[in-house]
DNA sequence: ATGATGTTGAGACTGAGTCTCAGGTGCGGA
DNA sequence: TCCGCACCTGAGACTCAGTCTCAACATCAT
């Protein structure tokens, strides 16, 4: 899949770049991470490798994830839930995310317009915005037609439901 | 002040609609809530409690914001950090948050044609939402002034910097 | 006074993430 | 080719926020 060379490529520039180096370890994470995962969770992400017999340690797989969000290969975002998610960026715009509180589904979207907005409003509190942040919470079209009712803020499904955490 | 008490008649409304019961602990954390905290940290809270000599446990805290949170009268978000902060809510309507990553500021805001873009993203993904959660990192006008430079999104400075953490 | 129900504090526990350190790896230069 | 050094790794201890448990306590209706 050549996709997912180029990604690594440019990870290496990045990583060549600060005098570091592209290790087996982050290869397979980028590898992983690129090909089958849209949003996961750091031990989602652990707990696959040790699925697939890859041997990467707790350590390794969160400083390779601090190393692509800093490459800008993938993205730390937040989906309601205490920790993090991330997401690995193809080049494609910035966008932001609705959550399902009933099925964990994860809808994204761009929308220019509210962009612009923002920037209106940190232009309006002389402030520069460097990163933003939003998501929103609900019930997607498929669960509202199940009459699934929305959870309340504070309680939201898991996203990553499946992966089993096992920890040691 | 006969605002707080205003605060603390609702939440003993809400809390003896479910046979709960206001309590003196409880009592002082409204009061604590309400007179001198904005956005807020739990263990932040509990801190100060210590420091007033009010002996209230962590687990008491923590229940304490979770009825809080449901009863209306504080707002759980969501400003950069891995865990919560908290802001009371004085029957003022919704806003988002601009958060300074070079000191730690909030500025609040509230925008109708914002709120209403979001609205008509749901309805184009057929996504009922229940929540949104929007925070800009940035940097503040003064902090701008004084030539501090934006730090990268996932080194934010912490907002209760001033509550030295002591457990036990 | 009794019992039912709700509340509390202490501290054990959890889950996510970080740090440390000894040992391993790999590349540039002699 | 070999060496040295900087970089990288895994194991596991540690931290920090938050949750849970449980025995003791408070309150209220009967």
């Amino acid at each position: 899949m050549p996709a997912i060379e180029r990604e690594i490529t440019r990870f290496q520039d990045f990583l060549s770049r600060q005098g570091q180096k592209l290790t087996q370890e982050r290869t397979s994470l980028v590898r992983e991470i690129f090909s089958t995962h849209y949003h996961f969770e750091a031990d989602e992400l652990l707990f696959k490798m040790k699925q697939k017999s890859v041997k990467i340690s707790r350590a390794t797989v969160y400083r390779t994830l601090e190393l692509l969000v800093k490459s800008g290969l993938v993205r730390r975002v937040h989906l309601g839930e205490e920790h993090y998610h991330y997401e690995h960026v193809r080049g494609d715009s910035h966008h932001d995310h609705l959550v399902c509180t009933a099925c964990g589904s994860v809808i994204e979207f761009n929308d220019p317009e509210l962009e612009q907005r923002q920037l209106d409003i940190c232009a309006r509190k002389k402030f520069t915005p460097t990163f933003h942040n939003l998501q929103i919470l609900g019930v997607c079209d498929s669960c509202h037609r199940k009459g699934e009712q929305p959870a309340s803020p504070d309680r939201v499904m898991t996203i990553g439901e499946g992966a089993m955490k096992l920890r040691k």
